[in-house]
DNA sequence: AAGTCACTAGACCGGTCGTCATACTTTGCG
DNA sequence: CGCAAAGTATGACGACCGGTCTAGTGACTT
């Protein structure tokens, strides 16, 4: 099929930040067409499912990016403990930059549209999957057991993850900070 | 003013329940008034500011109990280890017991209001506040410098919260496992 | 010139939140 | 006791916006 316009692709980019900050319910078509510089019209034909499998590819489009960020920082840093720190600091810009609106690409999505809708919430689910893939791979690369390594990674993951909703929801990079000093503490031992 | 029904109160309580698994904005006032057995007329009545102000008294009455019960858990544990081993316990129970519906009472409404009404979000920061307060009193208590009893509390809360979002996501406990095993070692080097 | 196909506009119906006039119940007081 | 006043409950109503989809436009092919 050729492809005459980027539609959907901006259709998808828009849709990826605004559910990025306002979660799925929270966001109407009207808002996702009109940002998009899009007709409301054409959602229907790139995306036959509704807004359920916009949001679904958004969300997959959303992991991936990061996913793929995430490898990026860690790859160029020298050792564990500067790789993640360089990762929470991106995320602490990000917040501070948007006026604390973008934390985690995903999560706003993952809780109000876990109870919602089943294909969205594997979107979510498997993002977090392929992050954590990513974290495991780089701890494996650096000499951790492949068993421990995925229980770092969990935890490298599940506490950011909590800097970020706690940061954004009290408007202050303080939880975000003290995230990356106890991870750095706790992989300075990990490789001592 | 002598109040002569319970309905407010009623109102408040299915209003907790339904925005801690739904959100705010896929939680709609017909469900709300009819999942609380009170008609629509009813909640203008006791809550003139209408959702919102509904939203933000049903986070704040939340965050207060959740609070209550972690201050309770804490106080009746022999030592800090067991103390926060059983608070990630009960909330992986109520995971479970709901089918991965509840997680944490405040972050679903957090994220998903965070951008569309300052007052919710307040009511959602004060109470992340007050549960670090309360992590803060007993870690002192415990005999922790203030600021090192900060910034534990902090962490204790982020992954926490951290991993009860990776879990009901994935649909799998074993998030939550990894983060329970983790501060149990943090907690276990702390108190040597 | 006719046909095909990517794409679009706008109408549609259902549900949204919020309002209101009305009805019922309790309280205070003569 | 009875009546007025305040407190509380009710659900129909309206303006509006939500997501959905059909009928249509216009560019390219043959």
């Amino acid at each position: 099929m050729v492809r005459r316009t980027d539609t959907r692709q901006r259709m998808l980019d828009t849709a990826a930040g605004l559910f990025q900050t306002q979660g799925y319910h929270a966001t109407g078509l009207t808002q996702l067409t009109t940002a998009g510089g899009a007709p409301k019209g054409s959602l229907y034909f790139h995306f036959p499912g509704g807004k359920e499998q916009l949001a679904t590819e958004a969300v997959r489009l959303s992991g991936e990016r990061t996913g793929a960020l995430l490898e990026a920082v860690l790859n160029d840093a020298p050792d564990p403990v500067t790789a993640v720190g360089r990762v929470v600091d991106a995320l602490g810009n990000f917040l501070t930059e948007s006026d604390f609106q973008r934390g985690c690409p995903l999560a706003t999505v993952a809780l109000d549209a876990a109870a919602a809708s089943e294909p969205i919430r594997e979107a979510c689910a498997d993002g977090y999957a392929s992050w954590h893939g990513v974290l495991h791979g780089y701890l494996t690369g650096q000499g951790l057991p492949a068993e421990r390594a995925d229980e770092l990674a969990t935890i490298v993951l599940a506490a950011i993850e909590g800097g970020l909703l706690l940061a954004r929801t009290r408007r202050d990079l303080a939880p975000l900070r003290a995230v990356a000093a106890h991870l750095h503490a706790t992989l300075d031992r990990e490789f001592s």
